[in-house]
DNA sequence: GGGACACCCGTAAGCGCTTCCAATGATGAA
DNA sequence: TTCATCATTGGAAGCGCTTACGGGTGTCCC
């Protein structure tokens, strides 16, 4: 049932040294692209080290030269574009600046700490979404001894933050919805839960300050599919948002769960109900009416996030300067606004 | 404009054992939970190291036992969910042996063998996404320095497979499309470009073939987003699969993307014209009508690849032994079937 | 009370790589 | 021709950790 794995013993530097009949060092050199080999002894180590199929090996090398050109990413999970669009985001940089990046997922992990440990032994540093629990494990886990960034969570003392804008599109998203005649706004979703979500409502309660209005306070729901079926039952049953023409949503995939489930018991979107969310994810240019959302640069969140990790690493960059990437409105046809005709679709 | 960086020297296997008063064997021993210390040695080290905020440098210790606990994971991209499950599942899986994952993506990187290299210099193992240019560069780089672990690609004489089933559930998903009443079945997608496509359309090849009838030659697009934009545009122009009542795409962003722009040029789905995707991807059951597709196991795909590559590793796991998941139909409007109520809707 | 045995613990030898330092040979100047 | 100079090279130390190996306790039994 089981065969061995004869793999043959890997190629080291002194193999490599002995086929091409020079010193470690002169490998170790001439591998590293070093300007102190002649050319004719390049030549002999290249081949001698394509000829062995050498893979040098990146602990030997880190214990070395003490230190790991690796970061790590620690992200609850990876479901939905806000998660890939960040990883790529921070992949990409982190490859361009010469890191390896290695991926810690905090969802359904018994010994968060333990995981955050083991990660933390392998990399320079550790970029974190959010700085709700999974934060604190991370800095309970590791205290000040590798740095550590927050993305879109709160900057403390011994922790960095960059997040997008909030507050601000918030506020002109909620009075966007005034705008379009709506009374009765209602913020889904929990601010407690996240620095994030809690901009938002601040923004939202913001706009309504200004015109002189009253907020009504947020319904505390989660931010995932079930959460947004969940409200829109209550809602349906005359428990939740009474009264509602307007939905502020704390993110796309709650948005649509309630369009969704509000459309099939027959209300209308957004004749009787507006809707609208964060994030753009792909979903929300496909459904009808499109919905109207902030698109974040999550991307380029993440290209920061290794960036400034490096800066940290390095010394340069100016310590706790919070970075606030800008966001945009998009404007499609749950909010009230016209749909946008196909030719003009993006 | 920048600060110096102050982080204090990192503890070492040695700054903990003199802390703690002991020999750095101990410490080691301590830490690493095996039997043959006292409790009182441990309880001691544990604070030393607790007090120090000791993290153990993984290089270190990989170079010692020769091995790394980790795994890279090597993608493309990471775009939709069929990347983000994938990963979680791997990840989850990974961390469950006791292994990091690194990850690399190559899409947008210049030079491919490179990265690929130096991964690979940090893993145990590499699991590949598909077998195409990425696979091949791969196992380029590395000849068979390390396992190599193909996934949804064609395994070879040295590199193993894993994947999902396609050719069957092509073969029901086409015959289900023909009992509907189709007559002038299309597929949208290119065979040559992806193993999984190629099945695909031979599974819808065979549909026909059973049936007497002759399948209609595939119409070659990629599988993004702008792909099904492109061939909407064309086949209202009556220039690609002209005649056509029925489209089996190769995924869900094509189907997608092809069904929004048919719908929104007056072609009604599916009465007009079915359309029929893989992947259930979320945005499938938001549009009306929903998306008919062929929901892979993608998670337990990327587990899969995880513990394979651990059996590889051990030497446990029977050589290319080609694992193939099931996949399950699911049906929605788009296909011609009764779009199901909200109760039973998932 | 002495020997055998467990049980802990410290010593030291590496793991594969980088890099400082000294040695070598070649080169040019005197 | 001789000596200083320079470009290359090899020797060797050391990065932090694991893990035989052997020595020192304390315990138990005869």
């Amino acid at each position: 049932m089981s065969s061995a794995a004869p793999r043959p013993p890997a190629a080291t530097i002194y193999s490599v040294a002995a086929a091409a009949g020079v010193s470690i060092a002169s490998v170790s050199r001439a591998l590293q692209g070093s300007s102190e080999v002649s050319e004719r002894t390049r030549a002999k180590v290249l081949a001698a080290a394509a000829k062995l199929n050498y893979v040098p090996l990146a602990a030997a090398r880190s214990l070395a030269v003490r230190h790991h050109e690796a970061f790590a990413l620690v992200l609850p999970e990876l479901d939905g574009p806000y998660f890939s669009e960040l990883m790529m985001g921070f992949e990409a940089q982190a490859s361009e600046l010469g890191h390896s990046v290695v991926l810690l997922m905090t969802a359904g992990k018994p010994d968060l700490e333990r995981a955050v440990r083991q990660t933390a032994t392998r990399v320079d540093g550790l970029a974190v979404l959010g700085s709700g629990p999974t934060g604190r494990a991370v800095v309970a886990a590791l205290g000040a001894a590798k740095p550590v960034l927050f993305i879109a969570g709160d900057d403390t003392d011994d922790v960095e933050g960059i997040r997008a804008e909030n507050l601000d599109s918030a506020r002109d998203l909620t009075t966007h919805l005034i705008e379009h005649g709506r009374h009765r706004l209602v913020f889904v979703g929990d601010p407690t839960a996240a620095p994030d979500v809690r901009d938002r409502y601040e923004g939202f309660a913001l706009a309504h300050q200004v015109l002189g209005r009253a907020p009504a306070p947020p319904v505390r729901v989660g931010l995932r599919e079930r959460d947004g079926i969940r409200f829109a039952q209550n809602l349906l049953a005359g428990d939740d948002a009474h009264g509602a023409d307007a939905l502020v949503c704390a993110n796309d995939e709650l948005a649509l769960a309630i369009m969704d489930r509000l459309t099939r018991a027959g209300r209308r979107v957004p004749a009787d109900i507006a809707v609208v969310g964060w994030d753009d994810v792909m979903a929300a240019r496909y459904v009808r009416p499109g919905l109207t959302t902030v698109r974040q640069p999550v991307r380029r969140l993440g290209e920061l996030a290794a960036t400034r990790l490096h800066g940290l690493l390095r010394g340069t960059a100016v310590k706790h300067s919070l970075h606030v990437l800008p966001t945009d409105l998009v404007l499609r046809g749950s909010c009230g606004c016209a749909e946008p005709p196909p030719s003009a679709w993006s």
